[in-house]
DNA sequence: CCTATAACGGAGCGATTCGCTCCGCAAGGA
DNA sequence: TCCTTGCGGAGCGAATCGCTCCGTTATAGG
């Protein structure tokens, strides 16, 4: 133990086979769901279950790691729309890179794993930094002001999945993935303009309360 | 046999458990995806499972009749649009209507059940209805240009579920399923203005192919 | 009232799938 | 060469799947 150890033999392939995990994850949560099956994400990785669990030793710790990840992206796609002069622009950008960058797929693990502090810290300067995009936006004028921070998560939310490319992807049709996905970047534009200060009729009901996100991350009673 | 034959018991509790079996199937659906359970169902409907196999041989024969359902549904809500006279009004009345009907969620089973006669049928009326929606929009030049029928089609698809609404309900939070209809709704709103003709950019990429749709509901080789 | 019967609920079948453990083997630095 | 580290996947008990089968219950007709 005191002895100065010897180097890690294949830790390249370990780095590798890491990074392919993660991306197997993301893809199986989207295609399959809440029920995505570890053995489903170690074939898509091309890697087997010992592996997997080598690195992390349950199911759930998988998804948070999974979850802090995603976090970071957002986090960092709001930091380069803020860094954006344009205000538009920059909001614009940061719904569709969020919506684009596939990593919306976690919402069906919301309230099955335990939220880390990493998640807590990390989401809450997410929240930050939406509300700073967005009120940069109303004070421009260069979005419909009934809009809010939270109809914004929502939609990016909505935009995320994407249930023909989920579907396509699941059965196997890769030959068709490039397709959907450029078809879902039709509605991500069509559903971005939309949020234009150029429409007739106010939106319709209440602001959304951030509830609808908190009480589903939430553990139910019992663990 | 040639007697004439007694009255039914207890039809009217039959008929009332078909209409709750119904909904339950649409629900467990939209909560659980391609996974979702007869126990599921059935239990959600507060019906036992032998009375959900007296009505349906199998589990796709349920979906084949929901399926069948939806594009009534569907069909119906594309010809109230179609007697509307503003042709805009018609249009957007039509897409929030189909969005929100709830009857979006069948998209997980695509693929995974045979494709009845009845269905085909429906389905290719409703392609005729939704294309002459689009081209008196078209025509009125209420509709951005660039916009196709499969558009329309993905649009919808892509509003009619919604992760938080099907994830609380899955849940058992009943009592924030209303606040997240109501925050759907806005979205639909939002991405509905997004398809008027005021607005800077054409939309990204070529217009998306309808084998998007055809495609995904081929059975898969074998069976 | 009673009887006949359609419709009921759910225990339980075999088959499948789940999360996870364990171990024999391969790869590469010293 | 040997030793360390990471590898793949067979297989465990438990859970869940679609579906069958049967004893029970509620109601129309006499």
């Amino acid at each position: 133990m005191s002895q100065p150890r010897r180097r890690a033999p294949r830790q390249a392939e370990a780095e590798r086979n890491d990074r392919a995990l993660l991306r197997a994850a993301r893809e199986v949560l989207a295609a399959d769901g809440a029920h995505a099956s570890v053995a489903a994400i170690a074939t898509r990785a091309g890697v087997g279950i010992g592996s997997l669990y080598r690195r992390y030793r349950t199911k759930e710790e998988l998804f948070q790691k999974l979850a802090e990840l995603s976090l970071d992206i957002w986090n960092e796609a709001a930091e380069r729309a803020l860094a954006e002069e344009d205000p538009w622009e920059g909001l614009a950008g940061f719904i569709a890179a969020c919506a684009e960058s596939g990593h919306g797929s976690l919402a069906p693990v919301a309230g099955t794993i335990e939220i880390t502090e990493e998640m807590r810290i990390k989401n809450e300067r997410s929240d930050r930094l939406l509300a700073a995009l967005v009120e940069r936006a109303h004070r421009a004028g260069v979005l419909r002001p009934d809009v809010t921070p939270v109809d914004i998560s929502l939609l990016i939310e909505q935009l995320g999945r994407s249930p023909v490319l989920d579907q396509l992807r699941a059965r196997g049709r890769e030959d068709l993935v490039e397709a959907a996905t450029a078809a879902r970047r039709r509605l991500i534009a069509i559903a971005v303009d939309g949020l234009r200060p150029c429409h007739a009729r106010p939106l319709p009901g209440d602001p959304p309360s951030d509830r609808l996100f908190t009480e589903r991350w939430r553990r139910p009673a019992g663990e």
